[in-house]
DNA sequence: TATGACATGTAATCTGTTACATGATTAG
DNA sequence: CTAATCATGTAACAGATTACATGTCATA
């Protein structure tokens, strides 16, 4: 019971299994048909996958009988997995979540309407804000620290970053008002 | 010789390490200490790529010999280093690196001045925005067709997608006019 | 002489990638 | 009958994480 700790690319399997019921086949279309992709689209990562959540009591997979087609193997998120999902969606955003790629947290909101309900989409957003705010302060520092020694590209790579997380922040408020609405 | 793709911590090595020869202590500070610990700054993935690096020839240690200190290895990139570099800075931009997280590229582009020159930094900006206008016309489409089916947060994580391209594309216009300067 | 910072590394484990293998069903 | 598509998997390998191990130097 030691081995818990999911990884993301199980996380993305548990929440599009969570309202809809699959086989690995067809998350795998729906991986790389979206941008999903990132999450890897090979039957090398998901089938593994599936096995450890299923081993982990998180998912349930069921052989589909009859209907003339090949064995197909549905899988259901487990009243256990989906505790497990709505655990990490309601996790709190750290400066870590931020600055460790964004792909994660905006994985967690678009899975948080359906498995948890809007208050929790509205819970991430602000708790996005408020670890935004910090953020943007110490990149600004930082930029005004390093300005001196840094070369041309390095400065506007930084700057890249500032504005993509203003841009964030920008796009967090507008949610916000989407939901309050 | 069939093994000789790099992955993006080695990259970041070779990148580190060109302008300033330095140590695997001195690269772990580096990347814990700023944005780049996206690229692990533990001890287990730093020293062994910078072996991979040496045994492929991008890299010579030397032993710092004298000066009291303790045995200390400082990495120098090679020629052939240097041209690997050169010539994975250069690559013309895709889609797919679009996609598949925009790190790896603004990696690219903060080592470009100093590797390259400021040319081959206005050459991936340009890269970069020929790149940007179809990706962003193609996620536009994407969210019209995809609206009526979507949870108001999915449609939302794809608005954020598009913001944040969008973000892109101005930082991109902005720097090209910095450099044309 | 004991502690902590410097500096380098190894071992176990986990996960993902690539490439291949298998078998059933459907279309031509 | 053959090829393509559906559907599931395996095996070999590379790379990262975690946790631990080792040894040096300074200083208190």
């Amino acid at each position: 019971m030691k081995s818990s700790s999911i990884p993301p690319l199980g996380y993305a399997l548990l929440g599009l299994l969570q309202p809809r019921p699959s086989s690995g086949y067809d998350l795998r279309k729906i991986f790389s048909s979206t941008s999903m992709k990132t999450y890897s689209d090979s039957p090398g990562a998901i089938y593994p996958a599936l096995r450890r959540l299923e081993r982990e009591g998180m998912i349930r997979g069921t052989i589909e009988d009859g209907s003339g087609l090949r064995r197909r193997q549905v899988f259901r998120v487990t009243p256990k997995g989906l505790a497990e999902l709505k655990r990490w969606i309601t996790l709190p955003i750290t400066r870590d979540d931020l600055t460790s790629g964004l792909k994660t947290i905006m994985l967690r909101f678009a899975f948080s309407e359906k498995a948890v309900g809007a208050s929790a989409s509205i819970e991430i957003l602000k708790s996005m804000e408020a670890a935004l705010g910090p953020h943007l302060q110490d990149l600004g520092e930082k930029l005004e620290k390093m300005r001196p020694v840094m070369p041309t590209s390095g400065r506007l790579a930084l700057e890249c970053g500032i504005r993509s997380y203003e841009s964030l922040l920008q796009w967090a408020r507008y949610a916000i008002s989407i939901y309050e609405k």
